[in-house]
DNA sequence: ATTCTGACCTGATTGC
DNA sequence: TGCAATCAGGTCAGAA
């Protein structure tokens, strides 16, 4: 699954191909991931109301050739019915531009995907990816949704169906205001995350350090690979009580965490099971762990086996002599 | 309020 | 070779 390196690199990758180009048709043939996808999807981003009548449903991809190009003047293109909603007063207007892909940016894990009407959220879970292919790509098992724009088409890919596809339309409010994106902590490379915000929000836990950096509460985007190797270039022990680590081993977490997920990303995302690039690619090299899935063998640091253990179930790994209580 | 457990799923790997 | 048990990068909802 990919963590934040990973969705970020999967990020990039959606602005480079998809932004600015209009998305034509929502295929989905397998609708249940973690939470349902919205079967009037498709109708949502468009901005069609869902009843709209079923004439407009299957020929209204004539000007799809024009490759993402809006500035000709698209003799025949009839352009999008739009109906928007504003203080009760309903407005029917016709825009060619409808479905365009305006904006693709990042939220914790979670992708953002802008368009006039409103939000497509896209969260990868532990084994979802996003592939571009052409149209006439065969599908592969566990393909479950195809967002089509024009010759190109953005393939979700999700074997575990621990992933989610949500809209969040504009009349809702802006998309930041969606409950699974309000809770969430500091982004990483925001200038609000520092060692004081660690340290101040972790006065009289008694959690774990580790298990606070996975809950997302404070800082998000570190998950169960990177907070074992923040933790061991820190110097800190994983099982250490968040709320007894003092302000300087703060200052060198918070430094740390930065500087691992920077490296994950210039190393184009740690490659472990399934992840593919939005491009197709894979072969990433993966980053290089210090401690990470390395029980038993030496610390690369200063040779000492390195230890194993679980905490709330999940895997965490670190060096006894490098990393002190 | 904080902390922990179970749940959602399939697929790859491990061990008998 | 086959089959069962175990594990996997997330995170939500609900219980303790």
């Amino acid at each position: 699954m990919p963590e934040l390196p990973e969705v970020e690199i999967v990020c990039r990758g959606l602005n480079d191909a998809f932004v600015g180009h209009r998305l034509t048709k929502v295929i989905r043939r397998f609708a249940q991931l973690r939470w349902p996808i919205p079967d009037d999807l498709e109708a949502s981003i468009l901005g069609v109301s869902a009843g709209a009548g079923p004439r407009n449903e299957g020929g209204s991809e004539a000007g799809s050739e024009a490759g993402g190009r809006a500035d000709g003047r698209a003799g025949g293109e009839a352009g999008t019915e739009v109906r928007t909603e504003v203080h009760g007063e309903v407005r029917t207007e016709v825009r060619s531009d409808a479905g365009v892909l305006r904006s693709v940016q990042r939220r914790s894990k979670y992708l953002l995907l802008g368009f006039d009407t409103g939000t497509l959220l896209i969260h990868l879970g532990m084994s979802g990816t996003l592939r571009r292919l052409t149209a006439a790509e065969p599908t592969r098992a566990h393909d479950h949704v195809d967002f089509v724009f024009g010759e190109q088409v953005l393939r979700f890919n999700d074997p575990r169906r621990f992933g989610a596809i949500l809209w969040y339309g504009d009349s809702e409010g802006p998309g930041g205001s969606h409950h699974l994106l309000r809770r969430l902590g500091v982004e990483p490379f925001s200038e609000a995350f520092s060692g004081r915000l660690l340290f101040d929000a972790t006065r009289g836990r008694s959690a774990s350090i580790k298990q606070v950096l996975l809950s997302g509460a404070v800082v998000v985007g570190v998950g169960n690979i990177y907070a074992s190797e923040s933790l061991f270039r820190a110097g800190i022990r994983p099982t250490s009580a968040a709320g007894r680590i003092s302000k300087p081993r703060y200052e060198r977490l918070a430094a740390s965490i930065r500087q691992t997920l920077t490296d994950a990303i210039a190393a184009g995302g740690s490659t472990l099971r399934d992840f593919v690039a939005s491009t197709g690619q894979s072969g990433y090299f993966q980053l290089q762990c210090f401690v990470y899935g390395r029980g038993g063998e030496p610390c690369r640091v200063c040779a000492t086996p390195i230890r194993a253990i679980r905490q709330q179930q999940r895997a965490t790994f670190f060096c006894p002599s490098c990393q002190k209580a």
